[in-house]
DNA sequence: CGGGGAAGATTACACCTGTAATCGACAGGG
DNA sequence: CCCTGTCGATTACAGGTGTAATCTTCCCCG
């Protein structure tokens, strides 16, 4: 699977959450913070087209785009990258990662645990 | 803190592993299927000085480098920053994700639950 | 029916990255 | 004392990325 530069996973986040959308609808959806123009947009949309991770249909004088990949896949792709990178692979120094860096609240804590009961059984 | 790129992090591996080493001794150092010539690894050591991730020190007409963060600081930057575009900062969806890939085996569980008996103490 | 606006396509351009080659200085061996 | 090898510094260059502007085509409003 290709890979998907910061800026426009942004852009893929639009329409993994809603979709099909024109160029000018998932501009409006960008995050504000962006300052995107429409044309910056519009060049993300051609080039995720390009890499394959998203499709268009025509609606007449414009494309309506629609991601051709799952989030959840994409997600365990990069996540995969950066455990094989950082923690040799392993999930466990993630997680005592994280613990040592107070990212996980005692509600998390409780979630995780009961996540990983769930998965033993 | 400077982002470092894919190929520069490998630098960085070896420094974090073994300190101060010349430029000829990190290119020994760096994995072989990299396939790097001297000369591109001391490309990515001006790079990564220039980034402030790194010092250097003289020693005679060459220099000793040395990293200038620290693993475990760059490491959490880097997980915290995945966390927050792939799972809006939050890590249980990240472990569950994991979990729903089949990234974790018994015995990681087993030892992320200690883990976080742990942690709860 | 003509002009303006909107769609996608094409082009632009600077910075980062991977991957070196080349250059100028200098130290050490013969 | 000179040559050669080695050092860091400088330069190179293509592909990716952020961030657009411009071009071409065509539809709709007046």
């Amino acid at each position: 699977m290709e890979r998907i530069a910061e800026g426009e996973y942004a852009v893929m986040e639009v329409l993994w959450d809603e979709a099909p959308l024109t160029a000018a609808d998932v501009a409006a959806r960008v995050p504000e913070d962006r300052g995107w123009s429409l044309a910056t947009v519009k060049t993300m949309l051609s080039r995720l087209l390009a890499k394959g991770v998203l499709t268009h249909e025509e609606d007449g004088r414009r494309y309506l785009y629609r991601p051709a990949i799952r989030r959840e896949d994409y997600v365990a792709e990069e996540s995969g990258r950066l455990i094989d990178r950082m923690f040799g692979g392993r999930v466990t120094p993630l997680v005592a990662q994280l613990a040592a860096r107070d990212r996980l609240t005692p509600a998390d804590i409780a979630e995780i645990e009961k996540l990983l009961k769930e998965l033993k059984s």
